[in-house]
DNA sequence: ATCTATTGATAAGG
DNA sequence: TCCTTATCAATAGAT
């Protein structure tokens, strides 16, 4: 379509090819564009010139990483899809586990005596009783202390500053800071899924050539 | 480009449209391809049907990934690398619920005297004392509702069995089920066991391909 | 960028 | 889906 017929290879003359680049890619958008509206398609299209810049076309009011994110789910390249999965599962997981968090808390603060205003006098009770039994059960276990201290002394004398047992309970106290740092609820606010909108039409580019699947 | 000139809007006709988009899509991957060639230029083309088939041409010999990768790289917008940083946050926050879970179930045993045998003495005085104070706060709330119940309770037995108490007494004890047949912690279980190296999903959702639902 | 002769694409019909 | 063909659209080459 044009003065004379041209054959489809290379144009080496540079000009020629970057004038030719030019008329062409406008109407291929176009054409891209009047598909997607006449006939209700999808499209995605991607151009880097021999320079490296881009053009694309991605059809209203979709975003090309939508169109991309469908090409991959189509051609199995099953990346986008597991994610999905991935991040359902895991929000629930996530979110059920924060409730735990809460309700513990919750509990923590009831064994020391926050917030029992609206607690009823039965359950006050079994929570006291709770508590004794908590109590007894310290109250022996520090007078065996006692009692060991008592009974051990001299061994222990002779024993390096029993290390061991200090080692154990800076373990154990790793899992007891109760109301020290705050909860780490920080990263959760990345999951908010922030992209940039991209310009439907026109944009930037190098090279490849696959087969038209055509029936 | 044909017997009449046709108004770029969605060809409402079913068969006309079909017969459009078979024709249109097949000159513009024609073009496309002659673009790439004539032009030295790299393309990525993606096209839905309205009925859910794709038809694709990539410039020879990239495919289509390499493309995707590319545009990714040009706007920024890495998807599979936000995707995992996304995953690595994810897990880092998971862990956390977790281990301040596990912390948090460990703490209210403290308060119920289980597993206490590794606390130092002065520790103990330290729970100990917390007990007391809580007890204190019970046994307080206790004598406040007596007293209440002792002032109140002609005005009590005028009220229709004071329906709002038990309502607020029982959405409280949904957060508060400690004594309970079950603690509902459904969850906690993943929680308490495998802090160290819990292993996530290891079954992800089976791939879907996309349908092809073209006659 | 604009012009225009010419080729290319395609709408309608079969 | 494929063929035909009248017609419109794209564009090669010149400016």
């Amino acid at each position: 379509m044009g003065r004379v017929k041209i054959e489809i290879k290379r144009i080496e003359n540079n000009t020629t090819r970057q004038v030719t680049f030019s008329k062409r890619r406008t109407g291929i958008l176009k054409k891209t564009h009047e598909l997607s509206v006449l006939c209700d398609a999808q499209i995605g299209l991607i151009i880097f010139s021999s320079n490296g810049k881009m053009y694309q076309y991605c059809t209203e009011p979709f975003r090309m990483e939508q169109i991309i994110e469908k090409y991959q789910r189509a051609t199995g390249t099953h990346i986008m899809q597991q994610d999905h999965h991935f991040r359902e599962d895991i929000w629930k997981e996530m979110g059920m586990l924060r409730q735990e968090n809460v309700r513990l808390e919750l509990g923590i603060e009831r064994y020391l005596g926050k917030d029992i205003s609206c607690l009823q006098y039965e359950d006050l009770t079994k929570l006291e009783e709770e508590l004794e039994n908590s109590m007894a059960k310290i109250r022996d276990r520090q007078e065996r202390i006692l009692e060991d201290e008592h009974t051990n002394l001299s061994n222990w004398a002779a024993i390096e500053g029993n290390k061991p047992m200090q080692q154990h309970q800076q373990q154990v106290m790793d899992y007891f800071p109760f109301f020290e740092d705050q909860p780490a609820d920080t990263l959760l606010q990345l999951a908010a899924p922030v992209l940039p909108h991209f310009h439907p039409y026109l944009h930037l580019a190098q090279p490849n050539f696959q087969d038209s699947d055509e029936p």
